[in-house]
DNA sequence: CGGACAGGTGGACAACCTGACCACCTGCCT
DNA sequence: AGGCAGGTGGTCAGGTTGTCCACCTGTCCG
């Protein structure tokens, strides 16, 4: 079920971590300062690609900066005939920039960005604008106590089971 | 309030749909496909970095990849006096991606990935150890409708207000 | 035991890219 | 008119990349 991953080993942890801290980094200046060969700091790299551990290096962006300083999580409750249909409405809002099939009664779990609470408002006009969605409510994020991460998770080490 | 968020014209949209693309690209290579010389890539690239938009170029990780294959999103009532203590208690959890605080009754919110549903069990199990966590509502997400993105938001034009 | 195999090493090459300059042009604000 | 930010092409030396290669090591397996 859970099969295939990818299991790290210390090297890769270390490649991780440099990269996570360096990103713009060269393969050759990684391959110095964790002391191997420079393939093989290209072959982990490929191969931790390949895994699909990797899956990208592109800029991140931060809206707050772009002058979306409100973020909020919306449930939905929706009409399940017309998921699909929903869930192409939402991609088509630039402000929607995660959306998750959940258990329990919010059928839809979103995350929204604004660039003040009037204009969240009239985000989630925008949203709701298709009657397919039954029902909504929002939370307002105020503060963040930890932005999204992976490196621990990367350096974490699981405990034999 | 909300005031000094950079604005973004045209090139920088293209030049940032392009690195999102092709994110190992060169400068050189960006300059060429873009039309512009390649000072302007640097140049644009270096403000928009030092306008907070661009916030890095770190390998992005998949949780799923490395076996985190699931996902739950858990709310969290706690003893506000308490707070300081709670987040540095989630910091140290690996599992946890990432925490908000929110509007409404659960004061804190979380990301949580977990190797299996039984797993899942054992982080909250561990998330809750905490005496100042008092209530939590967990909602496990089944299937990614929208994965995290940036680029509609980066590509969209406000219209003139 | 001997082989096959994956993965690591160090070295070599030409082709290419980077960072740092420069002089110069243009549009815009004052 | 002057100042200024930002764009353009150009130069340069030095570093980096992709791609080979031969070779070594540990592990799994018949």
């Amino acid at each position: 079920m859970t099969s295939s991953h990818h299991t790290l080993d210390d090297l890769d942890r270390r490649l991780l971590a440099l990269f996570a801290a360096r990103p713009r980094l060269g393969v050759l200046e990684a391959s110095r300062q964790l002391k191997v060969a420079r393939g093989t700091v290209q072959a982990r790299l490929d191969r931790l690609t390949a895994a699909g551990v990797i899956t990208g290096w592109g800029p991140e962006i931060s809206p707050e900066a772009l002058g979306y300083g409100v973020t909020a999580f919306v449930s939905l409750e929706i009409d399940q005939s017309l998921r699909q249909r929903i869930t192409a409405h939402l991609e088509r809002i630039p402000q929607v920039l995660e959306c998750w099939t959940v258990t329990g009664n919010g059928d839809l779990w979103c995350r929204l960005v604004a660039r003040s609470n009037a204009d969240l408002q009239d985000v989630i006009n925008v949203l709701v604008a298709d009657p397919g969605i039954l029902r909504t409510s929002t939370v307002i994020g105020l503060s963040t106590e930890i932005a999204m991460r992976t490196q621990p998770l990367v350096q974490h080490r699981e405990p034999r089971r």
